[in-house]
DNA sequence: TTGTACGCGTTATCAC
DNA sequence: GTGATAACGCGTACAA
């Protein structure tokens, strides 16, 4: 039924040990015998055995891609860009074409998911897993989590973290941190720098850590203008999506009705609060300034365009797909930030005179 | 250095055989060995070899969902589904886990990069592919990817279309065939039994199946009421992105003053359509009306909200899992439709009077 | 109920 | 340059 190298063997008159010879490049073959083998892996079509060559030659062709919400262009851009640059890899000269398998794994922010997943990786002895977004904060999924990954790592697999707080594993592994603190921090201190003082807040899901780093960019930066004592009664939590921006907004402005500003957690949240102010007659940025966090590609097209904290979403998959493919260099330490980029747009403005 | 099962039989004292049908749970096992068997395999932190076992076993638990852009929520969100039924088959008895490995694969809309991920999936022998998403019409391609997906059917790979026209395959496939031209066709038929009587309509990318019947649906309902020779100079090209929506509506404005409503070929699109409109200080629907197509999350929570044509994607996506698993029964046929709901909310009005 | 032994399709190490 | 042949790790008749 399925054609085997040995097949292709016979058909072109020589041995299977030729036929892998050439498919794979490794080893010198006479021009002559080399066309008659590619015509028979033409004539019945053959395709490499991902399994055995698997298994023969310790080796995989595929990687890992985790992602919390593949619904969310957050993800999906990263999750894009790493594919590209992974399927990209230098095509074999056998004709079969190259290039390994990206394969984007859903975990829904379950951190049971994580561990599946990791593990059916582990089985399909995976050349590489990038793992990205934010981390669930339990100690003891943490703890369960870095002892799979400095498994992986020490069987050879390769580990970027991207977006992800670096972790300390036993095997090689890179991390692209994002700066979320302090592209929050810097937020939150233009919309201090514009004159707001009454600044609402709408978090992302608990417990997990891009959560609680840009939250507390943003604390940082109340506290540097002695700002910090209304920031519990500001703050409500959310979980990224619209509506929780929608609902969050609602929530600030019933509980506090002279804030002049709101930031949400990230962009999608940040046209949810916008949503709920215009509902109001509430206009964005004269009677409240409006902030996210991502600069996803819908934030520059929003009416009012938003103020926002870039995040080079592109670059860092694009560069996790390097990495994990050995085609770009570990950074030293293993760690590299990703620096997070203020946008000011025209979601913000000083705040109305009081 | 990586624990083998034969590892493991040593450990627990026992043949490698008995180890794999512990694993397996295919055969009887005394439960004291059984006991002994899972010891050990925790103990050495034993993890199946999957290349291994599907070389023997010629199975693979590699499922392909191939989609045309990971950063858009309506792939997203289809994918997801998808993956969520598949990872959510019976687990293995042994402890270890089961279900299959849903491994998502961007082509990015590239006709290539769809041939070369099924190629890449064909080497893993994978035991099922979803194809989302509108195709490319090209003859040459068509006939490719018909000829790559009859020969994975009758490898013995499932093949389930889902929101793609249903292709003449040698094996056995299932389609979800999205009901685009209906939806399309209701959605204009609203607009016109408002009373708008000047359309204008965005498509998506030039040559997708997609593109091609939702503006047919539109130009369907034109014609049931003698409008369809104005529809041509009212028509113009977009990319699904919102941008495009943006451009779109810029171009038509100029060119046609006169018109009160518009369609776009997507959500995404429609809500670019909305932020040009607000640029110049039309009100929707008061000045314009405006419809997308798809209902994405956001679409309800837009302001005003979003009339649109529904279409169950994450049901849609659920069943291509549960199809591709063997979960469900394919449809007589083959074929099933998916059908297209059309959503009237806040973005559509009669138009102002002239 | 358990062990033995072979085969799955490739790669890689020898010889030739 | 090319051909045998031994792994690779596991599933599964077949035998015990």
């Amino acid at each position: 039924m399925t054609v085997t190298l040995a097949d292709v063997a016979a058909r072109a008159g020589v041995s299977s040990a030729t036929v892998s010879r050439v498919l794979n490049g490794n080893y010198p073959v006479a021009d002559s015998t080399r066309a008659r083998v590619l015509r028979a892996v033409e004539e019945l079509e053959y395709v490499v055995n991902g399994q055995a060559r698997g298994l023969a030659a310790a080796t995989s062709d595929l990687v890992g891609v985790l992602v919390n919400d593949i619904a969310d262009p957050f993800f999906g851009i990263m999750a894009g860009a790493a594919q590209a640059e992974i399927a990209h890899g230098s095509p074999a000269s056998g004709g079969t074409g190259g290039g390994k398998l990206a394969v984007v794994c859903n975990t829904g922010g379950c951190p049971k998911a994580e561990l599946t997943y990791l593990t059916l990786l582990q089985r399909q002895r995976a050349a590489g897993v990038i793992v990205t977004g934010g981390a669930a904060e339990d100690a003891e999924h943490t703890r369960a989590v870095t002892a799979k990954l400095s498994r992986l790592a020490t069987d050879g697999t390769r580990i970027v973290l991207c977006g992800r707080p670096p972790l300390p594993l036993d095997g090689d592994a890179a991390t692209l941190a994002f700066d979320n603190r302090g592209g929050a921090r810097r937020l939150t201190g233009h919309l201090l720098e514009l004159g707001h003082r009454h600044i609402g807040y709408i978090t992302g899901p608990k417990d997990r850590s891009t959560t609680r780093h840009r939250l507390e960019g943003h604390r940082t930066a109340l506290a540097e203008h002695g700002l910090a004592a209304d920031a519990d009664r500001l703050t409500v939590g959310g979980d990224y999506h619209r509506h929780a921006g929608y609902q969050g907004a609602c929530e600030l402005l019933a509980r506090a009705p002279e804030l002049t500003a709101i930031v949400a957690a990230n962009d999608t949240a940040a046209l949810g609060v916008c949503a709920a102010l215009r509902e109001r007659d509430l206009r964005v940025p004269q009677d409240v300034s409006v902030a996210g966090f991502d600069d996803l590609p819908f934030s520059v097209d929003a009416a009012p365009a938003l103020t926002t904290v870039r995040l080079p979403l592109h670059e860092a998959g694009a560069r996790a797909g390097r990495l994990v493919t050995g085609r770009e260099e570990v950074p030293p330490g293993g760690i590299a930030m990703v620096t997070a980029q203020l946008v000011r747009r025209a979601s913000t403005a000083p705040p109305r005179a009081s």
